[in-house]
DNA sequence: CAAGAAAAAACGGACATCCGTCTTTTTTCT
DNA sequence: AGAAAAAAGACGGATGTCCGTTTTTTCTTG
């Protein structure tokens, strides 16, 4: 699979996202036409995640939205009850596509060695198809309220579990040798991670997502292959 | 070396660290007495770590400072002409610790494969022993100024540069595999560095410092060495 | 050593500005 | 025309910074 195969395979369309965004918060959205919501919801999150790939989300005012998006403040509250609300809808949003999309690609696979490799090219591909949505996500996570806090951090040791259960089978079938597996997970969930953190160390070098998942599925494989 | 060996061999004190502070910003430091610039940096120095370790440093207000060190808002101005100064100053005084030991420390190395080893250890090491420095270096590294943060994206490199001269080398003397070097160098950066970012996990899972270390090892030698 | 003067440092009120949010008014759409 | 949506404006509160004043420290002089 090529990063370009992965996205024809997998629909990540702006209007079905504000759509599920619609479902899940319509007692918070004042605005009652569909069509109207999914339009300008997109602009909002548009807005948000451009402004934020500049500044914190924190230094980002409603009247920077405003301005950003094209709608003006009052407008903007008729789509959120109030700005710590907005993080946590485009976060909770984030965290749930995520999720979805990764284990939908690793059920695809057939033996340990094959998971471990969808997993990381499902990881590295997701968060380059949205890649503002990722750093955003990561980067002011730690500007949550507490409970929500919590939801990240579930969120970031559910999707390292799914690394932990591959390596354990692969450990069972004799096909990855008996390392740390939490340490395993963590490392390899680390380097995931630096293709979203440090983007633009990567697109000056010229590395393409295709190079790096690459690498990566190579340190994992000669980490864990039974030699 | 083990983590206990490397904190008696570098010695950090706060008051070294000040001092170095109060050389290179004695313009813009009103207080004439030495004695209590270096007290008194130590204090507002402390005292902002802690209160970043839980919101940002833009959420922190003057006022939090004020209260969290003991000096009142008049007199915290003179330590500093400006909020911004304050984060570039910390900033900046964090990456030449960083880079100064690290260099330090790799200079004892013989061979590749000891240098590189080093080069893990000393790392993992220091952001261990500056815990709150390393986090908040790398976490508000985006809320600096444009120029200041030019020069933390080539502070960045040049660590990073200290690996890719370590491999090359290696590849060099037939002791490393023929791999892509600057890759190999980002992906063990990465490693590194999520051991300061992920600090919580890590100690809920009791992994010792002394582990994620020897872990990394493991996991770069796997990839580098010839088989 | 003591005590008063001078210098240094710390304090904290004041101010302009900006921000999130709420309310009221205007515009748009059916 | 009337309901829905957007815009505009107002408001209270918080923030960074300045600066006149007070307190602390250091120096000087007997």
């Amino acid at each position: 699979m090529t990063y370009n195969e992965f996205k024809k395979l997998v629909n990540l369309s702006k209007e079905e996202i504000s759509g599920q965004i619609l479902e899940r918060n319509r007692d918070s959205i004042k605005v009652k036409k569909e069509k109207k919501v999914i339009d300008n919801l997109i602009r909002i999150i548009d807005a948000t995640l451009a402004i934020c790939s500049k500044k914190s989300f924190q230094a980002m005012s409603i009247r920077d939205l405003s301005a950003e998006s094209g709608l003006s403040r009052g407008a903007l509250y008729s789509y959120f009850t109030n700005k710590e609300e907005l993080l946590i809808l485009i976060q909770s949003q984030g965290r749930e596509i995520a999720y979805r999309v990764l284990t939908e690609q690793i059920a695809k696979g057939n033996d340990p060695v094959e998971k471990l490799r969808l997993a990381i090219k499902s990881h590295i591909y997701l968060s380059e198809a949205m890649r503002t949505w990722f750093y955003f996500t990561y980067i002011e996570a730690r500007n949550l309220p507490k409970d929500e806090q919590k939801r990240a951090i579930e969120s970031e040791l559910l999707t390292e579990k799914i690394f932990i259960d591959i390596i354990n089978e692969g450990i069972k079938e004799e096909a990855f040798r008996d390392v740390n597996v939490a340490l395993a997970a963590a490392v390899i969930k680390a380097m995931l991670q630096d293709w979203y953190l440090k983007r633009w160390k990567y697109r000056n070098r010229k590395v393409s997502v295709d190079n790096y998942a690459d690498f990566v599925i190579y340190v994992a494989e000669s980490t864990l292959l039974i030699k």
